[in-house]
DNA sequence: GAACACTTTCCTGTTT
DNA sequence: TAAACAGGAAAGTGTT
C-alpha cells in the first residue's frame, strides 16, 4: 500500500540513515510503489541502487520479519505479511508508520498492534471521511479478526470526543449563574477522560506536521486529492479550495479533532500570511497562494529527498 | 517548568 | 442573506 512518495521516503530515510551519496542513485528507479518494492529481490535491489540496494533490502527484510508471525520468519515467506498488516490493518496510519520506521531504534515490531489499537481515536487521514466507503476502507472481508477493529474507528473517536466534552467544566460566575462562554480554546477533556487516551499519545505523535504541508501534500498526490483542492497556478502556487469543509473534516481527522471546520482552518491559513508560508489572493474565494517560506510545492522540487 | 511555535476556538465586523 | 474573509484575543498542545 506504500505510494511511490512512501517509497521515495524510505529510500531517502535510508540514504540518510548509511550516509550514502544519493547522487549515485537514479531517481527513476525510485519510482515503485510498495507493491513493486516488496517484489524486489536482493540482488535486483542491488542493479537498482548499488551497495546502497543491499542495505535497503535487509532494511526492507528487518521491517518483514519483525512484523511477521512466529511460523514466517523468513523475509521472503513473510512478504505477505507485510502487504497484509500495511495494507488491511493500518491503511491509515501512514504518516505514523511513517515515524516509527525512522524512528529504526523504535522498531519493536511487536509495537504494530498497538500502533493500529490507536485507530479507534486517530482515523486516518488518507481515508475520505465524506465518502460512504470511508468507514469500510480499513476492512477486510477476509480477514475475520479485524471485526473489532471495524466496529471502532470514526464511531469511537466521536464517543470520545463527546465524554470528554460532556466533563468540561461549566463556567459560571460568583452567583453561580452560567457565565457566557470564555473566549478561546476550550479545554478537550478533564484529567480523566485524558487519562484514558494518555497511554496512546507521545510515542507517535505527529511531528512537523502542519496544516500548509497538509495542503500542500493533498495538492501533491492526486490519489489523495479526490476533487478537495486543485491547482489554479502550479508554477506560481495558487490553488483551490474545491471542497472546503471535506479538507477540514481531512485536516480535522489527522489532528483528532472531530469538530474542524473550514472557517477554524481557513483562520490557521490566515496566520501563514504574516509569516509568508501562504500570500494573499485579493478578491478571489477560496483561493490561496504559497509563499516564498513554503516548500516543497514547486515542480522539479523533490522534497525531503534530496537529491 | 518556562518559553516558544503552532494551531484552535470564538468572536465581531466586512466583503462578495 | 449566506458564505467567505479578516484579524484580535485567548487558550490548548507539543517541543525545546
Amino acid at each position: 500500500m506504500w505510494t511511490q512518495q512512501h517509497v521515495l521516503d524510505w529510500i531517502s530515510y535510508n540514504v540518510e540513515r548509511n550516509k550514502w551519496d544519493a547522487r549515485t542513485i537514479d531517481l527513476t528507479q525510485c519510482e515503485m510503489d510498495g507493491q513493486r518494492l516488496c517484489q524486489l529481490s536482493r540482488e535486483e535491489m542491488m542493479t537498482m541502487f548499488g551497495g546502497l540496494g543491499d542495505k535497503l533490502y535487509d532494511h526492507l527484510c528487518k521491517l518483514k520479519d519483525r512484523q511477521a508471525t512466529p511460523s514466517l520468519n523468513s523475509c521472503d515467506s513473510s512478504d505477505y505479511e507485510l502487504k497484509f498488516h500495511l495494507s488491511d490493518e493500518c491503511p491509515s496510519e501512514w504518516d505514523l508508520i511513517y515515524d516509527y520506521i525512522k524512528n529504526e531504534d523504535n522498531l519493536q515490531f511487536g509495537d504494530f498492534d498497538e500502533m493500529c489499537d490507536e485507530k479507534t481515536t486517530y482515523p486516518g487521514y488518507y481515508s475520505d471521511p465524506i465518502s460512504p466507503a470511508s468507514s469500510e476502507s480499513c476492512g477486510s472481508e477476509s480477514y475475520s479478526s479485524q471485526a473489532g477493529y471495524s466496529a471502532g474507528s470514526d464511531l469511537d473517536m466521536e464517543v470520545k470526543i463527546s465524554l470528554g466534552r460532556d466533563n468540561l467544566p461549566n463556567y459560571t460566575n460568583s452567583n453561580g449563574a452560567p457565565n457566557k462562554r470564555r473566549r478561546g480554546r476550550p479545554r478537550k477533556m478533564n484529567a480523566d477522560s485524558k487519562d484514558i487516551l494518555e497511554s496512546k499519545k507521545n510515542k507517535h505523535s505527529a511531528r512537523g506536521t502542519h496544516l500548509w504541508e497538509f495542503i500542500r501534500d493533498i495538492l501533491l498526490h492526486p490519489d489523495l486529492n479526490e476533487g478537495l483542492l486543485k491547482w489554479e497556478d502550479r508554477s506560481e502556487g495558487v490553488f483551490k479550495f474545491l471542497r472546503s469543509e471535506a479538507v477540514a473534516q481531512l485536516w480535522g481527522q489527522k489532528k483528532k479533532n472531530s469538530s474542524m471546520t473550514y472557517e477554524k482552518l481557513s483562520r490557521a491559513m490566515r496566520y501563514y500570511y504574516k509569516r509568508e508560508i501562504l500570500e494573499r489572493v485579493d478578491g478571489r474565494r477560496l483561493v490561496y497562494k504559497f509563499g516564498k517560506n513554503s516548500s516543497g510545492w514547486r515542480l522539479g522540487d523533490k522534497g525531503s529527498f534530496g537529491c
